[in-house]
DNA sequence: GATGAATGAGTATTCATTCAT
DNA sequence: AATGAATGAATACTCATTCAT
């Protein structure tokens, strides 16, 4: 009987057994959605995994796309504080091009790594708002623009579109790392040979007949 | 024969008839899974828009999966047939690398970019089977296996590992190829800028310092 | 999951069986809804009453409101037929005042005192669409007309205003009716003397001073 | 004492502190009852609205039902008042029929006019108790008493069955102003006339012949 | 006395699948 | 071969009520 029912709005965590409450849930929504997908994660499900009654998971998630937002929600800002923290030493610049490369292709490697069948979920299964759509191209943005300072700047650099080239260096290591950790998890050794492999190509793009290939490396 | 016909493996199509319905179905279950994605595509819903009946379809498909399996087939035969086309051009190893390598470039943009809304789902959405898997690698690494001869002979290349250098450059076209036409199918202009940087960016890498750049690209 | 599901248009009985089914839930709903008032009919239970599964309701009725409305509908159907057939007698405007507004006490006692209990849930409980009130304030203008007519023409009437004193007659008629036979199913023998006592109530409205009460009437 | 006050009935409020919450708890239910139904008014939303917790809520109702009932004694009680103030007036016979039932229709449609959604809700989907009808019917006999007590000593009056007629006149009354001020609310110019007209009916029948009407008035 | 977090039975609804015709 | 009516397990979500703090 759902006559004039009107939506009340979910309860705010003020005592500590509720936020306890909540991160339960979110911690539950984020292992049922790593290990069943999108589709298959129920509320029912979430609850039970967080030891708490569904109706509690209803009082603090309105629905059960609530608790999936929080869990990219959490996703996200893990991934905005990890490249925050990369930042300063790229953003410095110093080093050869070489390092500086190899630091990016490190970061998005440890940014996938970080539990990838829930990166997959998030980046695949659920529906992303507008908002959250923004957000990731912010992020991406930045990342973007520090490159393109390094390759603006750099000695060894030798590009005429610092911010076309930097952007193509930011999506080929994010596309690839993706690929490589988060699609299959496939074979890890070829993945590290790869990833290895990425910088050298990077380096070769932005630094073009100019940078010295360090001996052992492919030629 | 006729007495048991019940659990078992649906009946083979042998006749006309038969094969007109089955593609009819397995066409309708690929208009349907890319409008609405999979978990909204409802066999019922593929019944209808393929003008038969929920009877008919389970006695030419065991379940929903079944049909799935059918339109991923199908999509995946279309890329062989994409890829082994493309071959010839390719596998002759005739040309500058530059020429080369905007093939590849093209080929993959041109198998995205063919009903890139089913693809998506295709790829993100339905669940893959192992051989499913095995079948999307075999292929990769046929044309791994041409660019990896192209690269061992082609005059201008300079790779030490051609088999690693040609699989670096396969996976970057792939994965940024799905992710500009696929994923967002985003502002096409830039797809476009980054596709042709993207040729410059394999150049780059596999003629390291020997390729002359064409007047009027990036430098 | 129920990201992009439209709303299907819901079957149309076409063979034997379903007509059947559909009316079968259509009875069973004015079962439940005339025993356990419209906040506690359930789909379920309709079903259940029904003999049918849940998932068969759901193939003919949208919702809970829309077997609610069917039984609207019929109901009212019952209604219109009931007054259409009445009118003939009325409409003639033969007889005397006395006989005309008895028939018409009579019709609407009638009218309420076909299945009461569902009556009474079908007016107060169940939300009435714009259509279903128009098509209520329809019926009761009609039978307005007639008496107004009446009122006009007949030689014992002494009315101002035919239409005003037939609107009062009418409603007078309905709210007693329903009050008397829906509301309470109070005690019958008072309702029935309160019934008669109703048409000299209106005879002594309507020819006031003219009409002469036969014997044995209340004076 | 202070031990066994689990299950027990609910404590009566005996401190002033106690009334007020009790006071504002019965004062959010009927407001939120008026405005959402009995179906879609919550405990908790009273609660909330009254500004007390939930727990306090059930401190002083043992449940939903409870507080209804509160809600619905107290409409009764200020129905009664209303009544036994009019009943003065009415109860000394002075003036004209016309002026001793004009009080009467307007003695009802005060008594409706007073939140006529409350009242709707309570007459229509609040569960009565047997106990609420029968004050209801008692409520109804004093006041149905008081007008054969005119209709049997007035002058003016010509009735057989002065008890009777009073009844008729009582519930015509009542089931017209529930009808105009409670069902619908509809048309207020449209009430007014009936109501108007109604007082007219009234005398056509207790006077059945002697009351001269006033000038201006439907003939 | 008071609070509000937690509970869980209950309700509406969907959709893959079966089977009588 | 084909039809489409029927099925019911499964899922999202609400709200009256309890009880630890």
């Amino acid at each position: 009987m759902a006559a004039a029912r009107k939506k009340a709005p979910r309860r705010k965590p003020i005592q500590t057994r509720s936020q306890e409450t909540v991160r339960a849930i979110v911690d539950a929504a984020a292992r049922v959605l790593a290990r069943r997908g999108y589709a298959a994660t129920t509320t029912n499900h979430v609850a039970a995994r967080a030891g708490v009654s569904i109706g509690s998971f209803y009082e603090y998630f309105r629905d059960k796309d609530a608790v999936v937002r929080a869990v990219l929600e959490r996703h996200l800002a893990a991934g905005e504080a990890l490249f925050a923290e990369r930042a300063a030493a790229l953003g410095a610049g110093q080093g050869t091009l070489r390092e500086l490369l190899g630091a990016l292709v490190q970061a998005f490697i440890d940014f996938h790594a970080d539990d990838p069948r829930l990166h997959r979920v998030l980046s695949h299964e659920v529906p992303h708002s507008a908002a959250t759509v923004r957000r990731v191209l912010e992020l991406e943005r930045r990342i973007v623009a520090i490159i393109a300072g390094i390759l603006a700047a750099h000695p060894e650099a030798r590009v005429r579109d610092p911010r076309l080239a930097a952007q193509l260096c930011v999506e080929t290591v994010d596309a690839l790392a993706h690929r490589w950790i988060v699609d299959e998890g496939g074979e890890p050794i070829a993945a590290e040979a790869l990833a290895h492999e990425l910088t050298e190509l990077l380096v070769a793009y932005v630094a073009r007949g100019t940078s010295p290939r360090p001996r052992g490396t492919s030629a």
